[in-house]
DNA sequence: CGTTATATTGACAAGCTTCAAACACCGTGG
DNA sequence: CCACGGTGTTTGAAGCTTGTCAATATAACG
């Protein structure tokens, strides 16, 4: 037993032991000597909710891991009309490598605690390790897929499916192997109403009108604003256009 | 002059001589024996607009490069409303590595020509050559980019100004130089109203709507359907949202 | 317990879609 | 040569979905 672990944890960094970004994310690809390198200019750090992490047009400097938490990332129109292209939840890695300025901004969504690492650092390993990025290429091209995935929902699906798809991305989110048979799952709601109304397209009141067509119809239950209760997932998988 | 062009194109296969995807595209990554050897299994082919290169949820056995003409990927729900989620011009790579399935449908939308291989190929020369995974991450975070651009323009933007950006990104498409201090330029459009409509995420009548108000108001002239002068460069950009 | 942020609900207006018809372009065949 | 059908586009009128503006309710917080 402590043999086994011994095998596995040997030299790996103490930062990294319980880390999923580890097991899951890009930090997979590196061996024990490559992430004692990184383990060394690497920091955690917590982020309160609405904290702006990477601004537009800014020169970014960090990459990061996200440990915990929603990221959000928005693109805003000069009129300030906003848009989310896309969310980013544990073990994503948080960055846009190749390219010194961002062109979206990325906040806080909830509560998040980060890995993060200097861009230079992370360049540089990329470099030497295929596995890096092969890892990063993989990631891109699932971020890839949902963001097409979206693009079917912002421009053809009806507000009512468009909250319904929402609730069904978030839920499968939380749990990847819910089973469409059961019934009832329970989650809370990392975005607020502004949030969701600048995901899908819409208004803070469709959103909400939407939501309350669904309590009414006994599809979801509410609690606190956040805490929803899916009674009958087929049902809602059903609104959701598909 | 003859022994520069020499250099430069010992060894390299006449299929590849001329290619924009040797430049530009991902078999720039290649050194010369590589490239003999991609040539020997690859073949070129020339598609007529209309036909459809991959279908939702069949099993791709080969990936392709765009040498000429506009591919469109496109996603359907299940009612039959449809949304074209990319466009690939020459020299885009076509093709969804390490996935068997494909998610969505690629479509001519003008006359194409390809130059495709096998898959299997295909992925081993990635496994055996870093550089050109690093193209096709480069390529992909470029997709990326793109999509989550659209994405503003199909949840944040009115119709008026989603048919300006469709212009403005087919005006920059066609001349990538295109100077914002010029003020016309001109161009044949690759897609029907109907591909419009479902990249806009909009019907074919809004479509034709905006874009005859365009012309009333000056800012366009089209011939034919297809053909678009763009009179002024200024006011089609300042009504694009930006 | 008051104060502020967040969410819900209602009435109305606007924008886009739907349905319908006319028009333009193009190749075919009488 | 012109009538004819086909496809793609434009235009019009009406209706519905969603947005806007305003008021109220609920939750979060000192």
């Amino acid at each position: 037993m402590t043999v086994r672990q011994d095998v596995h944890s040997v030299g790996i960094p103490v930062l990294c032991q319980s880390c999923e970004a580890r097991h899951r994310g890009v930090c997979g690809a590196l061996d024990p000597d490559q992430l004692v390198g990184l383990a060394k200019i690497s920091s955690k750090q917590t982020i309160e909710p609405g904290v702006e992490l990477i601004g537009d047009a800014e020169t970014v400097d960090s990459y990061s891991n996200v440990l915990s938490g929603v990221v959000k990332l928005t693109k805003s129109l000069s009129d300030g009309r906003q848009q989310i292209v896309g969310l980013q939840f544990a073990p994503d890695f948080l960055g846009r490598p190749f390219k010194v300025e961002s062109a979206i901004n990325a906040e806080a969504a909830t509560a998040v605690s980060l890995c993060s690492f200097p861009r230079a650092s992370i360049e540089r390993m990329i470099r030497e390790s295929p596995e890096l990025e092969h890892r990063l290429l993989k990631q891109t091209l699932n971020e890839l897929d949902e963001a097409r995935e979206w693009m079917v929902t912002l421009g053809r699906k009806t507000a009512a499916e468009k909250v319904a798809s929402f609730l069904l991305m978030i839920a499968r989110n939380i749990d990847p192997a819910l089973d469409p048979a059961t019934n009832t799952t329970s989650f809370e709601l990392p975005l607020t109403r502004a949030d969701i109304a600048d995901f899908l397209g819409l208004t803070i009141e469709t959103v909400s009108r939407q939501l309350t067509r669904l309590r009414t119809d006994g599809l979801i239950r509410i609690e606190n604003n956040r805490h929803v209760t899916v009674t009958s997932l087929k049902r809602l998988a059903s609104r959701s256009g598909a």
